[in-house]
RNA sequence: GCCCCCAUCGUCUAGCGGCCUAGGACGACGCCUUCUCAAGGCGUAGAUCUCCGGUUCGAAUCCGGAUGGGGGUACCA
């Protein structure tokens, strides 16, 4: 039995990595581990016109985040490098001579434009659109001279005409493709770069991934793949095709309708532990019901079988409410580590915040609303949510002036005024608020006064 | 159009022929707690298991079809 090897092949074409790549890497690392494999990236810049500058580091840098370790992959190497695919070449063009020496493969030298008209042509005959197969029809040495002279060209695929071409999933069971729907599709495209079908399928042979984990979107063309393996005459992987996530509108998601980079929901203040135990939910059912369990405990438990056959809506709702489960279970100690890494450009009073923390912590469910919750104690509040109303403040005023600075003292004093004034403790102590921290909602008044202290707290209540 | 995948509360799901008058979680709502808001506790509403046939003594669970949704159909991945 050989090492169960995973990978996953982003492609450096967006700002960052996709939230739905972050979920296929992490069932692929758990299932690598669960079995004591590894877990490979490799990168797959094979298409130069939509290459983004910098992108690959960010993949890099959000998995790291993420906490998504791989044991090979474009920064840390491994046995099979390089693990960029642009620096391949000479691998992909070898195997794709090997295939047209087999008759596997063939020449094509057919131009865009063309391919476009008879695409038009066949779209107005209601004909699938697919390669009419002109340049299958070449004398195979008379093509190889062409190519051979510099004419411009790619290699296709020689699909055969007949016969299915079927595959197991592991997730979803056999699939059948009958082999005349499958269109001779281009490997080698005329840069020279390989097309995704052959490096994907050269790569993972060589690199010896034992189980192809990835997208729905890839189902349709496996049978390719398959046809490849069995042209190569190499073994097959095994396959298993997970559930894309979807925009609340059921259709794939879509930065259009979402926040789909991982480096989004960081700056949105998630926890990468939430992140992870929220995509592990939208592929797999902790047995027994659980919700909130780490990376270690679903490697323990998880199975490809059990993976969900149906595509889920990424629901940031339930997202928030699991990053509020992960922020209470840390220390104020952690917490107040996360807030400084995520406020980096303010210099935030280590001690303070530590006092802080523990008004707060239950009431915060995103590290961005930190601000917003405890902003008052770092400065007065610019403009108060809505108007004070003078009677109800003036007896809490006069209550916190005359009483010593704890909670129980400031709370008797404020109950006793209240009753003399012949008002509602409750209303005294929401007009105290309000003009101390400027909004209606927070956390507990009295021990908020503590710790801003009674000189800042009577100056807010008087310069307003 | 053609090919493929999928189908249980608004959302994520449990369920793998009798334990289901369908369980849990998020969200919603209500109550308790309370200086506000949370957190926590307790509760309520919410699903004719997409539909129609079939198999079976018995179906959310198996089979077929329909419908709906999604994906693919590139010298993109």
């Amino acid at each position: 039995m050989s090492i169960v090897r995973t990978r996953i092949a982003p492609s450096p074409t967006g700002q960052d990595l996709h939230i739905g790549n972050a979920y296929t890497a992490l069932i692929n690392y758990v299932f690598a581990k669960k079995n004591n494999g590894q877990f490979i990236i490799r990168i797959e810049d094979t298409d130069r016109t939509r290459f983004v500058e910098g992108s690959e580091a960010r993949i890099l840098e959000s998995l790291r985040w993420l906490g998504i370790p791989h044991d090979e992959g474009p920064d840390n190497g491994g046995p099979y490098a390089p693990y960029r695919q642009s620096e391949r070449l000479d691998i992909y063009k070898k195997y794709a001579e090997e295939l047209i020496a087999k008759g596997h493969a063939y020449y094509c030298f057919c131009t865009p434009e063309r391919l476009a008209e008879m695409r038009q042509d066949q779209e107005a005959k209601h004909l699938p659109p697919m390669y009419d197969g002109l340049c299958k029809k070449l004398d195979p040495k008379e093509a190889k001279k062409r190519a051979a002279g510099g004419e411009k060209h790619v290699i296709r695929l020689n699909v055969p005409d007949d016969g299915v071409s079927t595959f197991h999933d592991i997730i979803r069971g056999d699939i059948s493709f009958e082999n005349k729907l499958i269109d001779d599709q281009v490997l080698l495209k005329s840069d020279g770069f390989p097309t995704y079908h052959l490096g994907v399928v050269v790569d993972d042979h060589i690199m010896k991934i034992t189980h192809i984990i990835r997208g729905e979107e890839w189902i349709s063309s496996t049978p390719k793949h398959i046809l490849l393996y069995q042209f190569f005459g190499w073994e097959l992987p095994q396959f298993a095709h997970a559930s894309l996530l979807r925009n609340p509108d059921k259709s794939k998601l879509s930065k259009r309708k979402n926040p789909v980079w991982v480096s989004d929901y960081k700056t949105k203040g998630y926890l990468p532990e939430a992140i992870k135990n929220y995509l592990a939910t939208m592929a797999w059912a902790y047995p027994g019901g659980k919700d909130i369990f780490t990376v270690l405990e679903m490697t323990q438990k998880f199975t490809l079988e059990a993976v969900q056959t149906t595509a889920p809506i990424f629901d940031t709702e339930k997202l928030r409410w699991m990053n509020g489960e992960y922020l209470r279970m840390k220390s104020d100690a952690e917490i107040k580590d996360l807030i400084k890494n995520f406020y980096t450009d303010e210099k935030l009073d280590d001690a303070l915040l530590i006092n802080i923390l523990p008004l707060i912590k239950d009431r915060m469910k995103l590290l961005s609303e930190f601000k917003s919750l405890a902003g008052f104690f770092f400065e007065r509040p610019r403009e108060l949510e809505r108007p004070l109303q003078e009677s109800a403040l003036k007896i809490g005023r006069d209550a916190l002036n005359n009483c010593d600075w704890n909670h129980d003292a400031m709370e008797k004093s404020i109950r006793e005024a209240a009753e003399k004034g012949n008002v509602k403790a409750k209303d005294v102590f929401m007009e105290l608020r309000v003009a101390v921290t400027g909004k209606t909602v927070g956390p507990p008044l009295l021990e908020s006064l503590e710790i801003l202290g009674k000189d800042e707290t009577l100056k807010r209540l008087t310069t307003k």
